[in-house]
DNA sequence: CCAAAAGTGTTTCACGTACACCCATGC
DNA sequence: GCATGGGTGTACGTGAAACACTTTTGG
């Protein structure tokens, strides 16, 4: 089977950059296993079927080559360069999106396919123009990082002060002042505060909160603005 | 000539929301000749070529459909609903783009195609997902306006600070106390005042001054940010 | 001389920032 | 008992916000 048209198209592919957090920030690569690039690690992603919307595409394909599903995932930029791919004229979506961790360790290193978390400090060579999709994402997640709550995403559901700050500092690359960090973001007042502490440190225990969602969704319509 | 392929594409087009001032915020808006939406008015846009990178392609489509060539033009977003073209599938990239629309005002009324600037306030109904790309494009410029000096783009290269004020009041919708504003803008340090007044107002007249963007990038690599 | 917008300073308050010590726990 | 991170308060300075009158110019 084959399709026709009367003007040449390029062909519409999706690529998505998935950051966790583990100590420093991660980056979920693949190892191609066809032509071209073969065996080199690149981002995962794939051609966009004709019943599916390009978010629904990113979804399907890293549920597919990495295991991943729940994620926040958002548009990144579409990028269009004319020889971007050695083979044929091929545009891509880029997303990028943010998942716990703790919830994907596993399953991405027993997939099919080769797939595992990089640092970004220490990243391969990358297929295609993906370091410059990666280049951006990084950009992207840093300024949105600032003004969207959208931080708690690379964290589990119960977490510390010290993981929250040790978040924003990794991936600000600036570090805070305890006592202010923690001063502003429970004034925010959308952290609920758990009667539990974290377990198994060889330490105080920390006590642990959550992000409650409704409460900032609240605090937004009632003109309050997040930034850090 | 026609173009054959393995597995079915969508077509690839691009859009373009152009913003402009005079008082109030405008958005050019061309009249389609052809189906479907014959007559609606619409995004000016079009086809992607396959020489042609989406950015280009939308510079060329501004350039034939409006006259418009001088232009700050960013990406915006992917457009990719399965059915936001009745005909067949089309994936739009949309971009937004400022113009100083003293410089643009004659050519957009003379040119072949129908081509006119509306008050976002007073928008007729748009072909296709156009009233979609086009809320999706103002909420862009609204965050983008304060923190980034994109506004002088919507400026004539010499303006009063009344100017200046009136756009952020008309962008932001929201009053802004005139002393303040003039106080934090000028602090910023890279405004350029000029030995120059506005002529032929009915009323004092007011100093001009110019936005001098190699001392904005100046102050930006030594740490300062913008923000309003 | 009147209408219209230009231009100009001070006070107040909130928030960001800098900074150091004691506490609880596991080993 | 010691090492490790958890947890807490205050003082200071900067910057945002509120606010009203005089000046200039053209008609």
């Amino acid at each position: 089977m084959s399709f026709t048209y009367a003007y040449a198209r390029p062909a519409l592919a999706v690529d998505c950059a998935v950051f966790g957090l583990d100590d420093d920030l991660k980056i979920l690569l693949i190892q191609r296993d066809l032509e071209p690039f073969q065996g080199k690690w690149a981002l995962p992603g794939g051609f966009v079927r004709m019943d599916e919307t390009t978010e629904q595409a990113a979804r399907r394909e890293l549920s597919e080559e990495t295991g991943v599903t729940k994620l926040y995932l958002e548009q990144l930029c579409t990028f269009s360069g004319i020889n971007r791919d050695p083979r044929e004229r091929v545009v891509s979506v880029a997303y990028y999106a943010l998942v716990k961790l703790s919830d994907h360790r596993v399953k991405a290193a027993t997939d099919a396919r080769e797939a595992a978390w990089f640092s970004l400090s220490d990243l391969p060579p990358l297929a295609f123009d993906h370091d410059h999709i990666v280049e951006t994402a990084i950009e992207r997640l840093r300024e949105k990082v600032r003004y969207q709550p959208i931080g708690f995403e690379l964290l589990p559901p119960k977490f510390t002060l010290s993981m929250l700050q040790n978040l924003y500092e990794v991936v600000l690359e600036k570090e805070l002042d305890k006592r202010n960090f923690r001063k502003k973001v429970l004034a925010m007042g959308f952290l609920e505060e758990l009667d539990e502490v974290e377990q198994d440190v060889a330490h105080r225990a920390a006590r642990l909160y959550r992000f409650d969602k409704k409460r900032y969704q609240e605090l937004t319509k009632e003109g309050f603005h997040f930034e850090l």
